[in-house]
DNA sequence: GCACGGCCTGACGTCGCGTCAGGGTCAAGC
DNA sequence: GCTTGACCCTGACGCGACGTCAGGCCGTGC
C-alpha cells in the first residue's frame, strides 16, 4: 500500500505518514522503484499501535521507544494500552463528577458570588436564566427555594446583598488577619452571621447544611480561589469556623 | 492573586498565564502598581473553565470564541463540558472495547499472520509468549486449542504453514483480479480451502465459525488491512466468499 | 501522447507553550 | 537602611507535531 491509500485506510494525512517516516517512528518497509513507500500489514499494525499511544498522550518519541523495545511483544502493548484508556476513562469520570459538583455548587451558593448574578442584569434576562438552571439542576428543595425568593428581588436588593456580603468577607479576612483563631467565639460569631445572611436572602440553612457548605471551601477548588482571592488561608479559616459553629449549635 | 499563587492553586506554568494573557484568553482583571499581575475570584473561574475546554481539546482560540460568546452563560458551559466529558468517556470506551477485540482477534486468526509467530524463534521464547496471551484471553476453546496444537510444531511446521497459506491468498488476490465473484463456486471453493487449513493446522472451524471470522475481515481494521495489503478490494472479496461458502455449507 | 491525479523532497508557517536572558520588586533578616 | 533571595516583568528564541505550499517526477486513462 502506499501513503495515500494507508491515509484513506486510517485516518492520518499523508503528511503524517512523511513525518512518521522521517523521525523514524514508522519506516515503511519497502519503496517502489519509483520511490513510492510501499507499507505492509506489518507497518500498518505499528501505525495502529502507535496512534492509540499517541491518542493517549505520549510524546512520538516515546511511542518509538515502546514499540521499539525489544522486550514487549504485541499482546503486552495491548493489555497496556487497555490499562492506560481504562485509567483515562476513570479520570474523565472524576472530571464528570466534578462538574456535576460545580454546577450544584453554583446553586448551593449563588449567595458566594452575588456579582455573577448581579451581572445578569446588564444584557440578560434573569427569568430565562432561572428557567434553564431549573430545567436541568432545580430538583433540590435549596435551589427551589432560592430561586423562588430571589425571583423577587431587585436591583437594589442585589446590591444591599452584596454589600452585606462584601462587608462579612471583609470582617472575616480582618480576623484572620488578626490571628483570631477560626474555633475560637469571635470567628463563630462571623460564621454564624454568614449562616443568618444566606437564611434571610436565599434558603433555610440549618447548621448541619451550613457545615457541609463549610466543607465545600476548602474540598472545592473554585470556592477555595473564591475566598483565596481576597486573603490567602481564608478558605479554610472560614471552613474551620462554619464548622465550630455548627458544632456549637448542636451541642 | 498574583501569577505564582494562580499557578500554585491551578497546576498551570506561570509561562502558561503569560501566554493566556497575551493572547487574549485570560487577562488579568488588574496590575499592581508595579505591574504585578492580580487576577480576581472571577478570573480563576474563567481559567477553570478555559482548563476544562483545553483538556477536551479545543484549540486556545476557540475557547476563547467560546467563553467570550455573551449568549452563553456560566452554566450552559458546564453543561456543555458535561456533555463534551460524557462524549468523550464513549470514545473510549469503544477503544477500549477495540482494543479487547483486536485482543481476541490475535488469538482467533494467528493463522493469518504467521510471520508474527515465526519471527518469535528468532529471540523469543514461544512457550512464554503464549504463557502472557493465555493468562489473560486463554479462556475460548478455540485458542487453547490451538494452543495445544501449535505447541509442538517446529520451524519446518512454521514454514509450511506460511507456504500453504500465503499461496492460498495469493490464489485468491489472483481470483479477484481476474474478475471472479466472490459469491461465485470457484471463490467459495478457495474459501473452504482456507476453511480445511485452519481446521488441520490450528483449531476445528465449523462453516459459522468461520463466517465470523469472515466477517471480522471487513469489520476489525487489522484484519482488513492485512488482506488490503495484498490487493485492493481483496479484504471485502474474501469476507463475502467465506459467508457464502458458510451458507453453502449450511444449505 | 498528454492530461491529471498521486507521489516525492525540501522548506517555511503555526500552535502552545518551555526556557533562558536581562532587569525591576518585595519581604525578611542583619 | 541595606542586602539577599524569591518572585515578577518583558522580550526572544526553541521545540514538537504537524499544515501548507513549491517544484518536480510517476502512472494511467482517453
Amino acid at each position: 500500500m502506499n501513503v495515500g491509500e494507508v491515509a484513506a485506510l486510517t485516518g492520518v494525512t499523508v503528511r503524517t505518514l512523511h513525518h512518521y517516516d522521517r523521525i523514524g517512528l514508522l519506516s515503511p518497509s519497502g519503496r517502489s522503484a519509483s520511490g513510492y513507500r510501499q507499507y505492509s500489514a506489518a507497518d500498518l499494525d505499528r501505525l495502529h499501535q502507535a496512534l492509540v499511544y499517541r491518542e493517549l498522550g505520549f510524546s512520538l518519541e516515546e511511542v518509538a521507544t515502546l514499540l521499539d523495545d525489544p522486550d514487549v511483544d504485541p499482546v503486552e502493548h495491548l493489555r497496556r494500552q487497555h490499562r492506560l484508556l481504562l485509567d483515562r476513562v476513570a479520570r474523565d469520570q472524576r472530571m464528570v463528577a466534578a462538574v456535576e459538583k460545580e454546577m450544584e455548587a453554583r446553586q448551593m451558593a449563588i449567595h458566594l458570588t452575588p456579582e455573577e448574578r448581579f451581572e445578569v442584569f446588564g444584557d440578560r434576562d434573569p427569568a430565562q436564566y432561572g428557567e434553564e438552571v431549573e430545567a436541568r439542576w432545580g430538583d433540590t428543595e435549596a435551589y427551589a427555594q432560592s430561586t423562588r425568593r430571589t425571583a423577587a428581588y431587585g436591583k437594589d436588593d442585589w446590591l444591599r446583598i452584596k454589600a452585606e456580603g462584601d462587608d462579612l468577607v471583609r470582617r472575616m479576612a480582618e480576623a484572620l488577619r488578626s490571628g483570631v483563631a477560626p474555633d475560637s467565639a469571635d470567628a463563630m460569631d462571623l460564621a454564624e452571621e454568614h449562616r443568618q445572611q444566606i437564611t434571610a436572602n436565599f434558603y433555610d440553612c440549618p447548621p448541619e447544611i451550613h457545615a457541609a457548605l463549610g466543607r465545600m471551601y476548602v474540598e472545592d477548588e473554585r470556592f477555595t480561589a473564591t475566598y483565596e482571592a481576597v486573603a490567602p488561608g481564608l478558605a479554610q479559616w472560614v471552613s474551620t469556623a462554619v464548622q465550630a459553629n455548627a458544632a456549637r449549635s448542636a451541642g
